[in-house]
DNA sequence: TCAAGTTTTCAAAGATTACTGAAATTAAAG
DNA sequence: CTTTAATTTCAGTAATCTTTGAAAACTTGA
């Protein structure tokens, strides 16, 4: 018997094994579905590729379910796949740089959310266009102060995204306030 | 028979209807249901307040459900009741400064998706804490990194929602790049 | 205090979304 | 070309989230 019950390796498993799963679970509130954010996890506290059965044995998941969110993460940009010499299998990593996980989920948050918004917004402004009673005007109005900020949101998206540096959230921060 | 087979009010109608139910469709992308959106979106442009039977008669569904969904965007800061004179019944009014409702969806957003996961990051750190294996290092580097993010993030969203003025983003945007 | 009007709660039903597993497809090696 | 390994697709199932509706709990005025 070692002096505590625990030793450090186990240690270390079971942090990896909270990260996995509450991430996991965390994706929900991000609009990602559980096991999209596990693999993504999974991926990111470990240093070395793995692959896709890889990935079915440590979170216990089918192989079409590990097939499609594996493909849908490379999609997003958040893990890529790697070839491994002498192995026919698809090994993937994840991205690790924050900054670059930071720009894929609001790249992709944008199209899914902002652009549909933008669209709708449009469209009501084009059939209520030329009508002039004082309930129209006021629709109207409305509708361009969130159109005119949807815009306003995009752009700021796209130029932070657009940023390579890390660096520019901080210096954004300073002059805020 | 007018010259066109649609006349002005049926447009405006037309184009509220769209928003309200394009609106409520949208919502999920933006964790929020779709009752609850839609009774944010018919509120929104409707000049005077609402009850709740109201809402129950303009958007077809129940009083449970338009009971709890009023509720909710009351507590999130979406719309506020007012009291209609000579009436019992609760009446509702959207608040509808964009910069207020963008305010109010972040500071949601925030709790809802930022505090838990930097709490996750920081049991991560605390269960490994003193670990120096190369593993345990690299483990510690990466959920480090992405605590340093959620912090960061963190403060730019309390610094944008403690900003009064709407012009703050337009201001941020000229910096950016 | 009671009665009428109004809102809230919550178990059950319904709708939506995610997951499984096996068959179909694709790709590499011989 | 054929065999074998690997991956993708998708119909069916399971899990999750939303909505209903009726009973319980308020609230107000008489």
């Amino acid at each position: 018997m070692s002096k505590k019950n625990t030793d450090p390796e186990d240690k270390l498993a079971e942090a990896r094994e909270l990260f996995v799963s509450q991430w996991g679970a965390l994706g929900g509130s991000w609009g990602v579905n559980r096991t999209m954010a596990q693999i993504h996890a999974l991926l990111l506290v470990t240093a070395h590729p793995l692959s896709q059965d890889d990935v079915m044995a440590e979170l216990e998941v089918s192989r079409g379910n590990a097939s499609t969110n594996l493909r849908d993460l490379v999609a997003w940009g958040l893990i890529r796949p790697v070839a491994v010499k002498g192995d026919r299998k698809d090994y993937y990593e994840a991205e690790k740089d924050v900054w670059k996980i930071f720009r894929a989920l609001a790249r992709e948050r944008k199209k899914r959310e902002m652009e549909p918004a933008a669209q709708v917004l449009r469209q009501c402004l084009e059939k209520t266009e030329g009508l002039r009673s004082d309930e129209a005007k006021a629709f109207r109005e409305q509708i361009t102060a969130l159109a005119d900020f949807a815009d306003l949101a995009n752009s700021a998206l796209d130029k932070l995204s657009g940023t390579t540096a890390s660096h520019a959230l901080p210096v954004v921060l300073k002059l805020l306030k």
